[in-house]
DNA sequence: CCAAAACTGTATCCGATGGAAACAGTATAT
DNA sequence: ATATACTGTTTCCATCGGATACAGTTTTGG
């Protein structure tokens, strides 16, 4: 039986002798895919998977070691592989490396629980790593600043989209949020006034600056990153 | 039996008849965190939890009124209070505020699997928002702007705990990577250029503009995002 | 051509988990 | 003093991931 690195990177044993597999390792990982979109993944369990494939649970454990193999299956696969637009300079590239990133995870909430903690990484995984460090690799930074600053798109990247996953819209977020603090501005007066002055609409100066500000909090964030990075850089190459 | 907003918020009702109280859910709430700590969250079961407080499993549901609830009470317990620093401006505000952060999520790792996913916010959570929000309250971020930030900020900080708490090491982070990519140079050649422009140690500059960049990746991503909120701030004061 | 070997999916069984329900003992209120 | 409300315990249950033994199927080697 192949562990998991095996699985996630197709060094799978092909035997020749017995009867015809009725399944794949991909398609119970898309089928398991698709519970774990509607139910999440706690509901994802190897009987429901073996129900919807027509096949006893135990069946599956001729194609995956453990239940464990086969999460890692599902992240790397419901990742996918990167859309690859055309080249473009760091920036851009990287924004919509994230975007991308974020429609993925939007699509399968359930990847943000699944991706914590030690686990093997797959193909797919790497190679979106691998993009967006290409898109870097023309820059001034180094190796591991390079490396940083991805973590650092992920890290933001995730944390919207967890956020989206537990409160679908932003301003549901807000509504819980002022729920919360009902009854209590002397303890949260700093929530109180940020989000007083959010829901009363003072964009009075809608021309800020070129941020594009109405894509909400990916955007905002993606931004300030961004530009954190390019001052990195421009400071880098021109110390003055 | 309360459920899991009353439970964090204090609501709880004191019962005047009947035998006395062994356990408080406070004492069942850091016996679980001291369990986790150790062992994980899967290995956090109502059994051991019980098997510590010397009573049986079932006694534990006159306190909490299920699993789920006594994560929620763990989450907010192990978050705590947030430090209180003297004043300082946003930015060096933010930085210790998120350094402050990192340090309770990198002694509670399993904290970081829990706070995935609706769930109920608890007092200390909020007092962390609170805080954060307080330290940008003089600037001329909007209410939602500040949200934003803060989210970037949190998003940061949890993405590299994930990291420190998967890999122990950025060293063993990169071998990892390293040993990935191992014969598959083609595949991932910005990888294996990224990881090996870092391992040499190459900072002749060491003394670049000031930013401390032996923290690592947790401190070269704030001040990214630092610097970038300051940018935007200075552009928002004077749209040159 | 035929038996041994290798592989398939199935049926049965297991320990551990979160939790429901009924229970007997205990402190308080009327 | 007695009913009431509460305590912690015992027993029980469905569901989970997984081990094992099994009967049927296909290929391989003599």
């Amino acid at each position: 039986m192949p562990d998991a690195h095996d699985l996630l990177w197709g060094h799978r044993p092909t035997p020749t002798r017995g009867p015809r597999r009725t399944l794949t390792v991909e398609h119970i990982a898309t089928t398991a895919i698709t519970i774990a979109d509607a139910d999440g993944l706690p509901a994802t369990t190897m009987q429901r998977v073996a129900e919807r494939l027509d096949v006893t649970k135990m069946a599956l454990y001729r194609y995956v070691p453990g239940k464990d193999e086969l999460v890692a299956l599902m992240i790397d696969t419901a990742l996918g592989e990167p859309p690859d637009g055309p080249p473009a300079p760091w920036r851009a590239a990287l924004r919509s490396w994230s975007d991308a990133l974020f429609t993925r995870f939007a699509a399968h909430p359930w990847a943000l629980a699944a991706t914590i903690g030690p686990r093997p990484i797959g193909p797919h995984e790497l190679t979106w790593l691998e993009r967006a460090l290409a898109a870097l690799a023309d820059t001034a930074l180094t190796g591991s600043e390079a490396m940083d600053t991805v973590a650092t798109l992920v890290g933001h990247v995730r944390g919207i989209a967890q956020q989206m996953a537990a409160q679908h819209t932003e301003a549901a977020l807000q509504h819980s949020f002022a729920t919360l603090v009902e009854g209590r501005a002397d303890r949260f007066p700093a929530i109180v006034r940020a989000l007083s002055s959010s829901s009363s609409s003072d964009n009075q100066d809608s021309d800020n600056q070129g941020s594009d500000n109405q894509g909400g909090a990916l955007a905002f964030g993606l931004d300030r990153v961004l530009d954190g990075v390019e001052l990195f850089l421009r400071v880098k190459a021109n110390p003055s």
